[in-house]
This record gives structure tokens, sequence and C-alpha cells, in this order.
DNA sequence: CAGCATCCTTCCGGATACTG
DNA sequence: CAGTATCCGGAAGGATGCTG
């Protein structure tokens, strides 16, 4: 998609939504919040991602300077991972959008019933 | 994706990040924060964007009860879109998450640039 | 344990053509 | 003007099998 990077580009905060947007991202850092965690600890709690969308999520958020992921030097290999700073900061800023969540999520539910209801009369 | 659903549908944020994560809507949004607008003329601001999506985009937006559409009885026909309280207050809680981006965006690159350097050099 | 590589399906979204 | 309908290519992502 071509003409939407030139988009993104322009827009620091599509460089957010992008990484936070997908299904994962945020729950992921979410569930780090408790601490740090391990790979495959992290994919018992996070219920329904498979192993390949942690991975690549993990490493987006490494990537990106949102986490950080350290070997233990042990046998079996242990991979911790956790917050950064930054990841905490960024974290907190979606707060209000939480909020807003909860209290609208009624709001938003009936406006969808009602714009389905009046489709499915014009049909 | 079926089990990614059921995470949806336990998270309110999901309902909000499935909304306005995808490409289009917050540019959408942001850009009704001006006034109504007719759709052409949201077309040519958004620059980039297919009639296709604007199309899905605003019909979305609708459902959920964040924008208006109303119909001019004139002729050319005209369509004006406009923020409801609803949307215009999401978009108020995306504020942090901008200010945060335009705060760290330096060094998310930053980020980016050496985990990708780290990466070429290991290769 | 913590992953990467591959295959294969699904689905998003652009291009195009047509309507009230 | 403001869309809808159809087609189609490419990317996202699940399943599976294999490594250090």
């Amino acid at each position: 998609m071509p003409a939407r990077r030139a988009v993104n580009y322009a827009c620091p905060i599509r460089d957010v939504l992008d990484r936070i947007g997908d299904a994962w991202s945020l729950l992921v850092l979410i569930e780090l919040r408790n601490g740090p965690c391990r790979f495959n600890a992290l994919r018992r709690v996070i219920d329904g991602i498979s192993q390949r969308m942690l991975s690549v999520t993990l490493r987006h958020l490494e990537r990106d300077g949102l986490v950080t992921r350290t070997v233990l030097p042990l046998a079996p290999p242990q991979v911790e991972y956790a917050l950064t700073p930054m990841g905490q900061s960024l974290i907190e800023t979606v707060e209000p959008m939480r909020l807003w969540a909860e209290i609208n999520q009624n709001a938003v539910r009936e406006s969808r019933a009602a714009f389905d209801a009046k489709l499915a009369q014009m049909a």
C-alpha cells in the first residue's frame, strides 16, 4: 500500500498505532507491566497468541526500544522480556483510551445495534 | 482468526483499537475536527485514501456512533459527515499518545537503527 | 526452552466499472 | 456527487516441523 505509507510517515502518531494497533502488541506490553516475563510464560498468559506472532511481536517491540530481551546463561536457556521506561510511559498514555472504552462501550454497542437494525429493516 | 477474537471481546480497549487502529479511521476523525465535511472533500484532503476505503471507514465510524451522516436534499446530492460528541471525546483521548509519539519518535528511530545495525553486523 | 523457516490459507484493500 | 459491486494481487498470520 504505497499511498498509505506516504501518509504514515507524515504522521508520527501512525507510527504508534502501527505498533500497538495490531492485535497483540498492546496485550504483551500490558502483561509485562506485571514485571519481567519469559517467552512461554507470556505465551500461556496471552490467550490465543501463536508462537509465531508472539515472536514477531516481541521482536518489533524490542526493535522499537519498548521492551528488553535478556538471555540468561542457563541450561536450558531462559529469555526474559521486560518493559523499558519508554515502553512503560507508552502504556500509560493508553490509559485515557482504555477509560473511554469502558465508559462508552455500551453506547458503541447500542449504536451498532441500531445501525444494523435500520439496515436490516431496509432490506 | 478465532483465537484472537476471544481475546478481543474480553478487552474493551481492543474494540477501540480495532476501530482507530486501522490506517484511515483516525485520519478521518482528525480531519472532521475542523468541522463537517463532504465525501469528496474528505477524499481530497486525506491524501492517498481510495474511494472504497473512505466509504468503508465512514460506514464503520457511523455504525459506532462516532460520526453522523446527513444527506442534504439537493441536486446534485450532498452528504455531510460530522463528529458526534462521542467521536469528539474519543479523539481527545488520543492526544496523550500523539504527544508521546512526538516526544519519543527520535528515540524510537534510533532504537530501530541500532537494532538493525546489530542485526546486519551479525550477518 | 525459545525460537526460526516453510507452506498455505485467508482476507484486506486497490483498481475498475457501474448506479441513484 | 456519492457512493456500490466485482475482481484480483499481495501481505498477514496459523500450522507444522526443525534447531541451538
